[in-house]
DNA sequence: CGCCAGGCCTTAATCGATTAACTTACCTGT
DNA sequence: ACAGGTAAGTTAATCGATTAAGGCCTGGCG
């Protein structure tokens, strides 16, 4: 068994060739004769030369076929969340088929600069927890695409969170009906608590903060407002974090009639709980979820909720990212009524 | 905005010092003045060098700090499955806390020489498909860790399959029974069907066939034996593939008495089917399932299987690898009666 | 005073390829 | 016979670092 690492100068020398040729046999075959370029792969093979050597290519041609999946939370975290799981199953589809790698990076690592010189671009699937980190993919000289969250300069796909949620709560709220919201990191805090008027974060890039606006315009629309002490911030979406919050929600005084929130987690942990307290939903309380996963449609009563699909952003954030195509993408969304908002 | 790439010899010009302080200020600081380094990473703070370039210490030092994941499966399948997913999460644990970089790579493409240059070792999670890659793995020049499956001289992550499911199946077959398996990668197909008397696969290296051995040396052992037509092959273990095994199964003359199954999955899927026909746990029929996921430990009645910790093997794995540690490891697992077994 | 050791930096080879520019040799048409 | 064209290779610069080896200066010690 060959120990040595064999390179393109040793296959070279052994057929008494430059070691351009070799290069060439590989990347440009119309740079030397057919018979040449068997004979130079067919010693390759004998000699058990497996072709360039990758991490030289990535340093001269400057493209890795690497692409880096820059997640909002810990890998731990995303792989259990369905709609996370979901969009890296729609990203590796397309980049399996187009023979490029998966790497994942979680936001939560310090910076973005120990990969961007090897990978050839990123996917940023949520906006990344660390602050710097969101910064440095603004400027990173490579292809970015942001789903979930914008990032000036750079292209997203998303769906039309204000509409959808605009949408949802004007078929969930009733007038003068106790609005309560269950919302996702709106805040800066590790914790479930209600808002109060902390202050808001991120407005700008976050889908959160879309979100809201939508639920707030509808429900302003039937002349009520939502205090900052009947919206809640989870800090992920999360079974255990949503079910603290759908506590608190469900034991204010007055009891909210109707609650939205800002994923199905939630939602379920939700009306879970309702349920278990005795409640009738809709009728004692008004439950909107938000997403669509598929646990979603086989509670009873069947759940209300965004229908988007994470899969289809995962296939063209990658699409996206391989073509170049720098124009924002808005995908369609679909309401169900479902059973939970009457 | 600066556009152009900044480099160790644009910090050294600026500096007028060498190429080789600047490097050394980043890697070795015993190699000059505090007073210099200061300088220098001063520096490059303030004309927005970021560092040197990754790939071109990939090259130069041989080491990338990425570590590739190497799937049996495609991602799309991987990241839904409970097993697979928790294993990842074990190994991104590790990998995160010594800061070192995930890339998946799915089993179905072709070479490893894709990345073997660059990445710093292998996890193996699973025999994979395609026979070609599992030979290269085997000579792959850089450390490699198998789970769920043996490579001559690699160290593996294991538990005892062969004695688990000996295990089991003892407490699950009963004297005179008709006991059918539902197997998990038995042969070679793409389909669900029964094994008959096909050639089994990879024999040596598959954990499928150390389960079978134990199933069968428990069945023997009361006197019995199974046939290689109540023997059933599935592709892979999905919900649709097991309920086609599991109706044939339950639809057999005579109908088995108990049923052992590679994966809890299967097992689930089979009490389902057999609930819908009617027929009574474990009066009617005795179930084993194997891994223990959590949906395992939510069934009425609570599912008979083998609990191993998916987790735990991620992390161990991902220890051996950055550790050297060459000795295979065999991890406890538990036997969890349950109710499907009488 | 002279010598050696150590600290601090520079020189230059090297990692393993890619590729623009150049050289040869062979044709081809007039 | 000769200019001009093309096919097939070669030469050498380059990608952006790392690091062994060596040079120079300073200070301590006998």
């Amino acid at each position: 068994m060959k120990k040595v690492k064999l390179t393109l100068k040793d296959v070279a020398q052994k057929l008494g060739v430059s070691t351009a040729t070799i290069s060439n046999a590989f990347n440009r075959p119309d740079q030397l004769s057919a018979a040449r370029r068997e004979q130079v792969l067919e010693a390759c093979q004998r000699i058990g030369y497996h072709g360039p050597n990758k991490a030289a290519q990535i340093l001269r041609k400057g493209e890795s076929r690497i692409v880096a999946l820059v997640l909002a939370d810990s890998i731990r975290y995303t792989v259990s969340d369905p709609m996370a799981s979901t969009f890296i199953k729609g990203v590796s589809t397309v980049l399996q088929a187009e023979q490029k790698h998966l790497l994942l990076y979680a936001g939560d690592s310090e910076s973005i600069q120990e990969v961007v010189d090897f990978v050839d671009g990123f996917i940023c699937y949520g906006l990344p927890r660390n602050r710097v980190l969101a910064e440095e993919l603004a400027r990173v000289s490579k292809p970015v695409v942001t789903v979930d969250f914008n990032l000036e300069t750079r292209p997203s796909i998303n769906i039309d969170n204000e509409d959808a949620c605009y949408q949802i709560a004007r078929a969930a709220v009733r007038e003068g009906d106790h609005v309560a919201i269950l919302g996702l990191r709106l805040i800066d805090s590790p914790n479930t608590c209600r808002i109060y008027d902390s202050p808001l974060l991120d407005t700008d890039s976050s889908i959160s903060h879309r979100r809201l606006d939508g639920y707030l315009r509808a429900v302003e629309e039937k002349g009520m407002t939502v205090d900052g002490d009947w919206i809640w911030h989870i800090p992920e979406s999360d079974s255990s974090f949503a079910r603290q919050a759908a506590k608190e929600a469900l034991n204010s005084n007055p009891r909210p009639d109707t609650i939205l929130c800002m994923s199905d987690i939630i939602a379920l942990e939700l009306l879970q709980c309702a349920l278990s307290m005795g409640l009738r939903v809709p009728q004692d309380l008004r439950i909107a979820g938000f997403d669509g996963i598929d646990e979603a449609s086989r509670t009873r009563p069947l759940m209300a909720t965004i229908c988007q699909s994470s899969e289809r952003k995962g296939e063209l954030s990658a699409k996206a990212l391989l073509s170049g195509n720098k124009e924002a993408q808005l995908l369609p969304y679909e309401l169900r009524r479902g059973e939970t908002i009457g």
